[in-house]
DNA sequence: TTCCGGGTAC
DNA sequence: GTACCCGGAA
């Protein structure tokens, strides 16, 4: 995944910590933003995409989202046996964290201890010695990151646009888009928002969704330049706010641009291998999570934060060589001992069984 | 040739 | 749940 390449190949200075910035007054902002440009609104309309052009997802309609997701995935009892996390992710925005967290209902049924899943240490010690024979794609297929010459703010624009490429498109690929920007003169937001959406999406074209990607780079860009200065959100909330970025690439950016890792970015193989392993469960059950969000909240409350960074790249390199989607090679795995698992997916799945979930 | 993964919006 | 998009696997 050309996530954890981001994460192991960027290497920012101990920049500035993120500051604090005014919800309202970027509220007022956010919500004067329906100006879309005519060409915007022409490269809207031929898309297939139905959505409203003229409503921009409001920041209201976005905290709803932001909340009904917590609610989702927090359908678990507010009493836990580690901190609220919830406590410090969304400390930016109190009146939001604080809404949740009164309509967050509290169920004292069912809590049930979460602790570290035994072994977890010999099982990461295990992963770690396999990802340093066999090296992953992750690893090897580095060409340098653009923006990695660039000063910090731009060096951050450039991590911001690159993760918004890079999704469901290979590390070369994204780079090589993140190249014809640079060589464009378009790492940089002024730029982007004086650049013809069918242009910006030409060039990026060869990253996967590369119309809405670079419709959603048009909006990110914009939205650097009126609220932060032509920088980019230095909070999670913030970097949520923005289309086309979602948790994963929100607490990637916040790891890697900012250096404030807030979460663990869960993509599809933190995600598998967490349920493979047994690490991760539907709360109060024994049940596999059942979306990223899930394992996410469900990680977070054992594994040591000093892990959280580095499990992405980490299992990341391990799903693409051995842990794969479809028949995982557990005759090459060095830890089948530890996972309950282990040669239980190696034939083929059967494409019936495939969609439906545990009751 | 068909089908699927992958993160997000809707 | 589907759409987006394309490479690669079945």
């Amino acid at each position: 995944m050309p996530l954890a390449l981001l994460l192991s190949r960027i290497r920012l200075p101990p920049a500035a910590m993120p500051s604090t910035r005014s919800a309202s007054s970027a509220r007022l902002v956010r919500a004067s933003r329906a100006d879309a440009n005519p060409v915007v609104r022409e490269v809207k309309r031929e898309s297939s995409v139905s959505f409203d052009i003229s409503k921009p997802e409001s920041p209201s309609v976005k905290r709803k989202r932001v909340k009904r997701e917590l609610e989702e995935n927090g359908e678990h009892p507010v009493k836990q046996v580690v901190p609220d996390i919830e406590d410090f992710r969304y400390d930016k925005t109190k009146a939001l964290t604080s809404s949740i967290k009164v309509e967050k209902k509290a169920r004292v049924s069912a809590v049930i201890k979460v602790g570290a899943p035994e072994n977890w240490e010999a099982v990461l010690r295990g992963i770690k010695n396999m990802r340093l024979s066999g090296q992953a794609p992750v690893d090897t297929k580095g060409c340098e990151k653009a923006g990695s010459l660039l000063p910090p703010k731009e060096r951050r624009f450039a991590v911001l646009i690159s993760t918004m490429m890079s999704s469901q498109t290979k590390d070369e690929v994204t780079h090589a888009a993140v190249e014809r920007l640079s060589e464009n003169g378009l790492l940089d937001p002024d730029a982007i928002v004086r650049t013809d959406e069918a242009m910006l999406a030409n060039l990026i074209k060869p990253v996967g969704f590369y119309q809405r990607k670079a419709q959603f780079i048009k909006e990110a860009s914009k939205i650097c330049l009126e609220r932060f200065g032509g920088d980019i959100p230095d909070s999670l909330n913030e970097l949520l706010a923005l289309r086309g970025v979602g948790p994963k690439m929100a607490h990637l950016v916040m790891s890697i641009a900012w250096k404030n890792t807030q979460g663990i970015c869960v993509d599809t193989h933190v995600h598998r291998i967490s349920n493979r392993l047994g690490w991760v469960f539907r709360e109060g059950t024994k049940q596999k999570t059942t979306t990223p969000e899930q394992t996410r909240m469900y990680l977070e409350k054992w594994l040591p934060k000093d892990e959280w960074e580095p499990i992405n790249p980490l299992l990341v390199g391990f799903g693409q060589t051995i842990c794969t989607p479809l028949r995982p090679k557990c005759d090459m795995c060095g830890i089948t001992n530890l996972c309950p698992s282990a040669f239980k997916e190696s034939s083929s799945p059967n494409p019936k069984q495939k969609k439906t979930r545990p009751p």
